[in-house]
DNA sequence: CCGTATCCATTCCGATACTG
DNA sequence: CAGTATCGGAATGGATACGG
């Protein structure tokens, strides 16, 4: 049996999970963030095997997430955030957040992610309503479209 | 050799991920936050095996995320978000906004987030600064603490 | 109805050796 | 430097049978 595919699933969050809901995938898109381009520039970073490394590029390239630019002027290829890949832009500082409040004790600091013109973190991450108001999962309910 | 755990790594992402980052603990979650409790209801709802299924809901309620009551009176258990869990909300919003930008065609239409009050689409999902601008990666960076 | 136990195939992952 | 090839152990996933 394989695994399931959601490629098809109606749920846009399935079909996104498809894509990047593996234990490297983000990983690898939040590094592309932080600038890492090169393959081994990712390997080091990481920590994961080649081989695993070379599959999970692979994939993200076929899905569009990132672009292999082979073709650049006589020197080292690269692997680059497409517009698709920087979408993801939210979703990872939404992680990053979570993490930051869940995972340390009170003594224990962790990185910050900081507006660059202003050189003060960036503000908490919040899902607002089209008049601005925080809405929480209780405010809100998804609407079905379809079967 | 066992997966590497990111439990301890510098970086909130990737401790996040080390709880959430498979292919159903965001799967469960996200139906968590659509009002699915039971057991049962999560197993038909994901097609997931139950042994799996069973792994995947332990797994969560170690990590504080949900929270099994079995205590309730008289009646069937459930499982629950903790506050923990509820601050996943942004995520999961990301990546359905995310996935339903880039996964369906012109013609197929898709399940939309809807704020109750205003029985209008949520608002998209934007990283903000302090002052309120809407920041793409290019705008931030992130400032490591310690080592 | 809520799981647990077992079995088996597939996949994942890490380590290492190797090629261009 | 950027992968590919191969190997073995671990984890995952699905099906099914079973127990409370």
């Amino acid at each position: 049996m394989q695994r399931t595919s959601l490629k098809s699933d109606p749920c846009p969050v399935a079909r996104a999970l498809d894509s990047i809901g593996d234990w490297w995938s983000l990983l690898i898109i939040r590094d592309a963030f932080d600038g890492v381009r090169r393959f081994g520039d990712f390997q080091r970073s990481l920590g994961v095997a080649k081989n695993i490394l070379t599959v999970r590029l692979r994939r993200l390239v076929t899905d569009g997430i990132l672009e292999h630019t082979n073709s650049r002027e006589g020197n080292a290829q690269e692997y680059v955030l497409t517009a698709k890949g920087k979408g993801l832009f939210p979703v990872i500082v939404g992680l990053r957040q979570w993490g930051e409040s869940h995972f340390y004790g009170q003594k224990e600091r962790h990185s910050v992610l900081v507006d660059r013109d202003q050189n003060r973190p960036v503000r908490r991450l919040e899902v607002l309503s089209r008049d601005g108001r925080i809405l929480r999962a209780e405010d809100t309910f998804v609407r079905k479209i379809g079967s």
